[in-house]
Formats: structure tokens, sequence, C-alpha cells
DNA sequence: TAGATTGTTAATCGATTAACAATC
DNA sequence: TAGATTGTTAATCGATTAACAATC
């Protein structure tokens, strides 16, 4: 039985690790289905993708009950039923700002459109760079940004620029419109609450790996002497 | 005075939350340095990153005593300091795998290299792509991996195949010495805990802002009814 | 001096994991 | 039936924040 409160979606927000974790979960879930496997246990599901158990089955109880004791889940129905959370039935529109080697990578990206995340269109500022195809779009003059995200009802902004003006094109496109940024630049967009950010710290990432990397080296060379 | 163990670096492994923070502060501390400001304090640092000022002073204490009561921290003895922490002074070098969009915009990513990774080479299965230049590399052909990964003195291996791909990959690589992985397929990594692992989820980060972006149109739609 | 800011410890908060009753 | 596995609550763990003495 569900209580009240899931079926009106009105419980405690649920945290974003948790909801972080969900694509993981659907990743994993998709490929059991593309290979027929048709029950999967919380065992199982942590063990794909690096978790705990407990965890698995401590998120997947904040959307529903979809196990079955002594079974798992039905990989069919936790397959839907993760979908449905995260809404991928219904398809978002993005705008790409900035035609450079990210923003060409992103848009030629196509597994982000089986997901549901359509590229609408490309800006760029540079002149040698307007006009260019990029994955069957032309690119731009980011003059035009309001234009596109009305014209295109553009829900997502896509930040491919340099850091120095990460901002500036954040406060184009929260004025244009947009309820989302997906931002590529290494800097913390002051945005309204409305907006949803979400960084992608790439050289961070490097970085972080790079300190890892170098402890083990160091590490190595202590067991060696 | 600093303790024996910070002298050693025998203190308790910093937690990897921690050691995630540093690039940001690295970058903040390098845009004030060419901005030529001399002091920042913990309050500033923590606004520029969206962190509490605490969490910056308690980060800053597992590397030693930077800051000077009633001034804050030195801006240069600041950046000079986190890229000691981060080992940036030694480069690292750095294979990709996959010459796909990805693999591409990585190797055409010169930011990476002023942070001290260098790309020596980039490897494809696809005899389309093979032989092709791509940041002044010739595409090799991925059968080559063992030789270039000893011959060019690879630390770090760039993971950018299609997830079916990903873990023969890290395999071969592993075995091929390199210490760290930086995975861009949406798939854990099954290595000896030896190799230091840090996984780019892009399309999990899209599912996620999806997720926020479309709580907040629910909300929005919910206001106007 | 008075006041501001660090470094550090203690308190709080939240997330993860363990445990176990329910049950198929 | 016995045993396995869920859903959920309680316990643990770790990370973040608050507080404050030290001090320039």
């Amino acid at each position: 039985m569900r209580t009240m409160s899931q079926v009106a979606g009105l419980r405690a927000p649920i945290s974003i690790a948790v909801i972080r974790r969900i694509p993981e979960y659907l990743n994993v879930v998709r490929r059991l289905r593309e290979e027929g496997v048709e029950w999967v246990s919380s065992e199982e599901l942590a063990q794909a993708c690096g978790l705990n158990p407990s965890s698995v089955r401590t998120d997947l109880g904040y959307f529903g009950k979809f196990g079955l004791v002594r079974r798992g889940y039905s990989v069919v129905g936790l397959n839907e039923a993760l979908e449905r959370v995260l809404g991928i039935d219904h398809t978002l529109n993005m705008v790409i700002v900035g035609a450079g080697n990210m923003g060409q990578a992103i848009a030629n990206h196509e597994s982000f459109r089986r997901r549901g995340f359509y590229v609408k269109a490309i800006l760029d500022r540079s002149p040698e760079v307007i006009g260019q195809q990029v994955a069957g779009l032309t690119v731009l003059p980011v003059t035009q940004l309001a234009e596109v995200v009305k014209r295109e009802k553009i829900d997502v902004g896509v930040i491919c620029v340099p850091a120095a003006q990460a901002q500036a094109v954040a406060e184009a496109l929260v004025s244009a419109g947009v309820v989302g940024l997906w931002n590529f630049a290494p800097v913390q967009l002051a945005v309204p609450p409305e907006v949803a950010v979400e960084d992608v710290r790439l050289s961070a990432s490097l970085l972080t790996l790079g300190y890892q990397v170098r402890q083990r080296l160091a590490r190595a060379r202590r067991v060696r002497a």
C-alpha cells in the first residue's frame, strides 16, 4: 500500500545524493533488460553500482514499493519506475552556448537525445564559428540567445564558454527563461533559486584524480625504498 | 608550528570530499592572483566557492597553517600551497582511449595541459579513425596500447569508449601499468585498489539536472493553477 | 587598544549501513 | 516448510557547521 504522501508526492524532498544514484540504477537495469534478465535483487544492483544493498533498498523506498520478497525487483518494472521518477517520458530542450570542443562534443553526443534531452540550438560569439555546422545545426550568434530560447522553448542552457564569460551567459539564459543550467565552466554561478544548476567540474575531477595518482606513486616509491 | 605528522604527511588520510574542494579553492585563488588581489579571507573564499567559512578553514587546516590572523590568507602563498598539495608541480602523462567526440574534446582541451596533465597519445579501434590527426596527435590503433603506455610513460588512462568496452579497456590499461583511470563511460569499473578511478558521469549529471528541472516546472505549474 | 580573523575542537546534521520483522 | 529477500526503522558513521580561544 502506498501512503498518502507518496501518491501526492508530498514526502520530505528527496536528497540530491539519492537522486544522483537513480541514473546509475537506471543504467544497470537497462543493460539487464537488454540482456533479457527478468529479476534483480538489491544485492546484485548494489554490486553493479558499487553500493551497499541497504542503500539500494532505502533509495528505491523513497519512490514506492517496486520489489517482491524472495524475488527482488522486476527488471522491466524497475526500469519503467525509474524512468518515471526521472521524468524521462517527456523531453527537455537545450541550447548550448559556446561551440568550442566541449560544446561540439555535447551537441554530437546522441546518448543525451536517447535520454530525452534535445539540443535545439548552439550559439557562439566568435565570427569564425558562427555559421558553421555542428551536429546538423548552424551555429548562431550569441546575440540571438533570448530569441532562440523563446522560439525553441528551451528548458536547459548548457554553458560551454570560458570561465570569464560564464556568469554573464548564465544571467542571459536565466532572464531568457531557462529553468536549468548545465555548467561546464569552472565557476560557481550565482542564479536565483528557481533555477537548477548542475556543475560538471572536469578539471576539478582531473585534479582530484591527479592527487590520488600521486599519492599512489609516492606510496609505491616508498615501498620500493 | 607544524606537527610531526604534518611534516611527515602521516595524519589520517584526508577525505575525498576535502580533496575535491581543493581545485575549487585553487581556481578562485588563481583568479584573484591574476586580478592582483593580495589577501583573501575564509569568508570571501567560502563565498566564491559556495561554501561555509568554517569548511574552508577546516579544509585548509589539513594541509598546514597558511593564514594570518586579522589578514586572512596570502593569495600568492595559498596559490602555491594548494598547487603543492595537488602536486601540480610535476606533470602526469595521459593516454586517451576512444577518439570519438569526447575523446577529441579532451585531447583538444588545453587547460588540462596548463594544470600539468599531458595527453601523449590517443587510440581507437575503428579503422576510419586510426591515422587521423587529433590535437596534433595521430590516432593509433588500440592494439598498441601496452606499447604506448610503456614508451610514453603513461600514468593515467582516459576511457572514452562506449560502456560495453569500458571494462576491457580498463583492464588493458591497468595491466599495461597505469595508476589512474579517468572514466567517461557510464559503468562502475572493477579495478585493483592500487589504481585510482575518477568517474565523470555526464549523463547521470544531465539526468539529475533533468529531475530538478522537472520538479521546478511542476512547481511552477502548480503555482499557476 | 579594540576588533577581526585564524585554527581547532565540539556540536550538529545528514547520509549510509545494519538489523530485523514481514512475507512470499 | 525453510529460506531468501524486501521495506523500514534504528544505529553508526562521517562530514559540515558553530563556537571560541588565541592573537595580530
